[in-house]
DNA sequence: TATTGTTGCCAACAAGCGTTGACCAACAGG
DNA sequence: CCTGTTGGTCAACGCTTGTTGGCAACAATA
């Protein structure tokens, strides 16, 4: 075992790894945590078994691992350069991309659904980088917190409706359109005034 | 095995049925359609696990069962005879109470999320009880199925954050707040023109 | 009372799971 | 050329799962 912060020689491992936490991605993206068995992720990254465990100790090492994420938003500086009747339209679209191309947000809102540690990381995430947006952009930063979590509220049920539970409805609703129809909503929870 | 439909005598087993089905709907709500285990099920029901698969045929077969429905949404009628402005607030107002109710909601949720048979399930309640809704008070009807599909998502985000990952801000949000906030969103996608 | 169906428990099955440790092949440094 | 480390396979462990069939007690019907 070697501290994988520190910059060290490339092990030949590296691509194995890779290939491990590429086929646990999907296949939690794909099943949830129960039914994306380790036998099956190390199938797909064509290894055995055994590895998984020897380079992630655990089932939930291998998650903790394949679940690291960074939805990359706009920093405080970068929102107040926009106009400020902008934020929900462009968040919407962040979002929205960010889904499409990672399928590891697909696979912690699944597994958040049925698994406390992925319940307890999604929670993470809304804290340490919805709240932000919500502080730098909201009238009273009193109130950031709350506005945060309305804004999950819809952004995370269209993913649930779209990626998810896969409601043909939502799945063909052009991307346009779920962008003009959603972006008044985030706008209206980030800076209208208390209802 | 007999027609549970007409109505017959009663049998003595039905209360053991009622007692399987009640803790199935708990253990799915709580823990989602994997880890639910029969085995777990029939210790809560205080009854052997062979007596599930007699009353019940299979774990999906009392899983269709335990999923069993009904958002009890207002008609057509009823929908009208309230004011147009107020369909949004009243419909935010009964889902919440339908979800504090019913565990029954947040199993199917849970479910949903991993199970293809939960999603397909949710789909058509989508399609079948709040379609009609959305139908009856918005103003093309052939723009309703998109229109039911955003209400659900933003009720169905916010039944995720508050019911199923709890997360502590949506938690601790009061009723009549989280009402006040989603009420307007849901009488925009309902009755707003396209944007 | 004798018979027949219902209700329930018990013990076991086969399969699949996460996980472990023994073992082998290839490489690296001296 | 050895020798220790690394990358990897294999076979098995202990356990839990959904599911099944046999068997005893009871109720109902005739």
């Amino acid at each position: 075992m070697q501290d994988s912060e520190t910059r060290s020689k490339p092990r030949r491992s590296d691509a194995t790894r890779a290939a491990i936490l590429a086929a646990a991605r999907e296949r939690f993206a794909a099943d949830g945590y129960e039914r994306a068995t380790i036998r099956a992720i190390a199938k797909d990254a064509a290894i055995d078994p055994s590895m998984v465990m020897r380079y992630y100790g655990s089932k939930e090492g291998l998650f903790a691992a394949a679940a690291e994420i960074d939805l990359n938003l706009p920093g405080p500086m970068e929102l107040r350069m926009q106009p400020a009747d902008h934020v929900g339209r462009s968040l919407v679209a962040h979002f929205l991309d960010r889904w499409e191309r990672d399928e590891v947000l697909t696979a912690l809102l699944r597994v958040g659904a049925t698994n406390p540690a992925g319940a307890e990381r999604m929670q993470r995430i809304l804290k340490d980088q919805i709240g932000p947006v919500a502080a730098a952009v909201c009238p009273d930063p009193a109130e950031a917190p709350r506005r945060a979590a309305l804004v999950a509220s819809q952004v995370l049920g269209m993913a649930l409706a779209r990626f998810v539970l896969r409601f043909p409805l939502a799945v063909e609703m052009p991307r346009e359109e779920v962008i003009d129809w959603l972006a008044p909503t985030i706008q209206r929870y980030l800076t209208a005034p208390n209802p």
